[in-house]
DNA sequence: TCAACAGTTTGGAATCGTTCCAAACTAAAA
DNA sequence: TTTTAGTTTGGAACGATTCCAAACTGTTGA
């Protein structure tokens, strides 16, 4: 059978109060957005959250969406992780950590920061500075 | 002034070589294809080696390009890189390395594979192998 | 309290990289 | 040669994402 999970979302206030923090007008729609987020840390596609809001309740245009997807990410309150060429996942874990990424199901997996440890990285081209070192390590079934 | 560089191409025969060492049958346009090449490393996409078949006077139809470079990589003379996700890159160095990518130009730099050291990769979720550890260091203009 | 404005949302069209298709072509086998 | 299986092709189709201009709505400050 299969077992249904609740998933834990946001109350309205918080959700304004973490957008008001990030500088972002608090719309009806970014405050739905906020709450579906909500507090877990979870990997989503722009059509699944666009799937998620209609579910709940609260359509949002899926072009506001990608506006509100690429809002919260350069406010941080995202990270956008870049496996495969097709599409993008946000990530709500926006804290230092890596991933396992499934080939054979596009199945992401967060792996601690941590426990993973990146050495020997040489100094960036003249001009040039690290943004970001990302790790993904790539399973397949075996 | 611009400074025009030529770049090494591969002969005819040596291209067919490589092929048929890849079990692949040495056809007009896979052959040229392989000669554009060529030996150097480099990072190139599709839609760039398209504009550079037209170029070198032998024009292969872009959905040939897509086929032969996928059949490519499958036989391991190049490597697929993903770094964004919009194009993805064909890497003619298929050594273990990993990359500088400049966000703002899309440039891809190469890592020599033994400078860089992952450690402590947990063990994959059950029923996972691991396939391969992919860095991407992103960088951006300072 | 409310007009005015800047910021936001919207549906639909447009873009873009990539894949699919069925017909024409060609390298290799018989 | 012929045959056959594999390959190429242009163009249509696709899926994710972005663009657009019109409608809407938080916020401000009179
Ligand atoms: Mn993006
Ligand atoms: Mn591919
Ligand atoms: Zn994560
Ligand atoms: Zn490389």
């Amino acid at each position: 059978m299969k077992v249904s999970r609740k998933r834990k979302t946001l109350g309205a206030e918080e959700a304004v109060e973490r957008l008001r923090a990030a500088g972002l007008r608090p719309t009806r729609q970014r405050v739905a957005l906020a709450q579906l987020l909500g507090d877990a840390h979870r990997h989503i596609s722009a059509e699944g959250l666009h799937r998620e809001a209609g579910k709940a309740g609260m359509p949002v245009a899926l072009a506001t969406i990608y506006n509100t997807l690429h809002q919260f990410t350069e406010a941080k309150l995202l990270r956008e992780v870049v496996v495969g060429s097709g599409r993008s996942y946000f990530d709500t874990n926006t804290g230092d950590h890596q991933h396992f990424y499934c080939e054979d199901d596009g199945t992401l997996i967060d792996i601690e920061g941590n426990a993973i440890e990146v050495a020997g990285v040489p100094t960036p081209p003249k001009g040039m500075a690290v943004d970001r070192v990302d790790v993904v390590v790539r399973v397949k079934r075996s």
